[in-house]
DNA sequence: GACATGAGTGCAACCGCTTGCATTAATGGG
DNA sequence: CCCATTAATGCAAGCGGTTGCACTCATGTC
């Protein structure tokens, strides 16, 4: 049915591996013979079939691209960064949406293994022993995750928690909430260390909740939780679970930022166009995307190029913010100032 | 390196064939000698390679999915969506961005043609022409797009156009702008259509500003247009351009809904989360990927089965919209009752 | 003029797997 | 007990390419 190698041979009168050469080393054939064949496989429409190429040079140029939900806000800017830096590279990219599931993760790499030149796993929730040993049967570039060994593009989400958190604090809060994302988070634990570092060497109280899914909801349900604890501000995983935790407090009763300070991580779309406009860790997706296949791509060269790549971070300072209680923050109209009010 | 067929052959002491046919047609298979090979290529660790199946069966297991804009809120819950539906039949799925270029499209459908059993065409932008050139290439199923003899996923815009713009006809607007997609959009071209002549049917004018990039961008620049116009009620080509549209607006010193009402179409999360929430046509778009892909592996095995599935559009009035200066709205507090003050 | 050289091409094996056909052994009918 | 069936397996060709090797001719060198 389609046009193979061997029509254009035909047509051209030359043998199949002269046609062959024509396109996968062309300065072994006579410019004249090359230009022939390039003429009829033009005319016959003629395209090499990766698959077959690949089975015996074993480059696919493809790449599978492997991420926990596709219709978190997060991934859509990733895959598209990546996607596009691959096609420049002449590669095309398997999605694979692993819904949180570690269990699906590893099946999916296998899966994918044979027809890739290698896979990206952005924000795994597996073990670290299980990449390992997957990167044993294809190569792999992680991201949002640091493993020795293995090449990795991370996002300096520990230092985006820090001032973040330091943030909170300036502004006078002194009980502050961790809304901690999913099991198996690499990021949920940085942010949680440097959440907790951050907050003692402040002087405040941090209080984690979780772990939660890393969804809208996920930030709905713990509203209840977070007023409990008495926080007056809080710190949460991503965007979409402070917008979602924004949504339950108001529904709670409770202001923000005027009773509550809401923090979130990722800076998403979002976050620019809801009310109040959220005060945000902006995470550089799209340049993770295209660094990551950008690794895949050299590492499939020159073994053992374990690189890490470290991309920064950066407070985005909105209006889900405010003053705290704390002692610099303005005294409520019906206050009387407290004697000796300066607190520790 | 990897560990094949023949490996798997050697182990169990039987011809490869019996492998093959373990796997491909198990019945054919003595079946202690099955469970022998089974559980070398367990313990061997063997994955059938589907590129080197895929070159003699002509099935690849794989389906491209080609969209405009990935990070256009709209796709990812059909990507999600397909990449669901597609993995349930043991398929992976390349997706591929455009960039809203026709060009492109074109060029990654052949690109990816002989590595597929078939293409999503989402949203397409190039002529039907073309398209139906492709589609004798490689079997294509085309979403939000209606051509005969093609396979098609197509989402009932234009009755939700219709019943946007009599919402609005209804609220009491008579001066209406319609924001329009980008060229070549099939989507586009029906609510025009539609919008059209429902506010023809409901003598109001109706001012086509278009076309524009289908981006909130897109929508913030043509503020200004719409209020040049003099239009109090708008309908936009998709959500993100209504919310940029929105935030234009307000930059500009007009309200809404107070001073325009704005309607989009999709319902992308966002909507429910943006001040003023958006009134909206709400679009089934995970279904909408299901159905694609279920077309898709359908349309394989019995040719000429070129049904076109039509899903359906609902309203969902929220807060971007309100009375406009028609005679059924309030009268405003300042205003004198005009004699005679029943217009047509 | 004989010979080494290298450019250009053909030949054939092979990548990992499927599948039509041949072969063999076991089964049942008459 | 012989023969026709049938079940199970092996054999080998082939899917669409790539690539090491051998071969054929100009060339250039001495």
């Amino acid at each position: 049915m389609a046009v193979t190698i061997r029509d254009v041979a035909k047509a051209s009168g030359v043998h199949i591996s002269t046609v062959s050469r024509t396109f996968s080393a062309p300065h072994l054939v006579n410019p004249n013979t090359r230009s022939r064949v390039l003429a009829h496989a033009e005319q016959l429409g003629y395209r090499p079939n990766r698959a077959a190429r690949a089975l015996i040079t074993g480059r696919t140029y493809n790449i599978g691209l492997i991420v926990a939900d596709i219709a978190n806000p997060f991934f859509p800017p990733l895959i598209k960064a990546a996607e596009s830096q691959a096609r420049k590279h002449d590669h095309h990219i398997f999605v694979a949406d692993t819904n949180e599931d570690p269990a699906l993760e590893e099946e999916v790499v296998r899966a994918l293994a044979k027809q890739v030149d290698g896979v990206l796993l952005c924000s795994p929730r597996m073990s670290n022993t299980l990449i390992e040993q997957l990167s044993r049967e294809v190569p792999l570039v992680v991201v949002n995750r640091q493993i020795t060994g293995i090449p990795a593009v991370a996002m300096d989400v520990a230092g985006g928690a820090r001032r973040a958190v330091e943030h909170l604090i300036g502004l006078g809060h002194r009980r502050i909430a961790l809304v901690s994302g999913p099991r198996g988070s690499w990021t949920s634990r940085e942010i949680r260390r440097s959440a907790t570092s951050t907050a003692r060497a402040g002087n405040a109280e941090l209080t984690i909740i979780g772990p939660n899914p890393p969804t809208e909801v996920g930030g709905l349900t713990v509203a209840e939780d977070v007023l409990r604890a008495g926080a007056t501000a809080v710190l949460a995983y991503n965007d979409l679970m402070a917008i979602g935790l924004i949504e339950g407090l108001l529904a709670a009763g409770a202001h923000v930022p005027g009773d509550v300070s809401v923090v979130g991580i990722d800076d998403i779309m979002l976050s620019r166009l809801t009310r109040p406009k959220l005060t945000t860790v902006a995470t550089p997706t799209a340049a993770a995307g295209r660094s990551a296949v950008d690794m895949l791509l050299a590492h499939g060269d020159d073994r053992r190029t374990t690189a890490h790549v470290h991309l920064q971070t950066e407070l985005v300072i909105r209006d889900s913010t405010g003053p705290g209680p704390g002692p610099h923050s303005p005294a409520d109209p019906g206050d009387v100032i407290a004697p000796g009010g300066v607190a520790s």
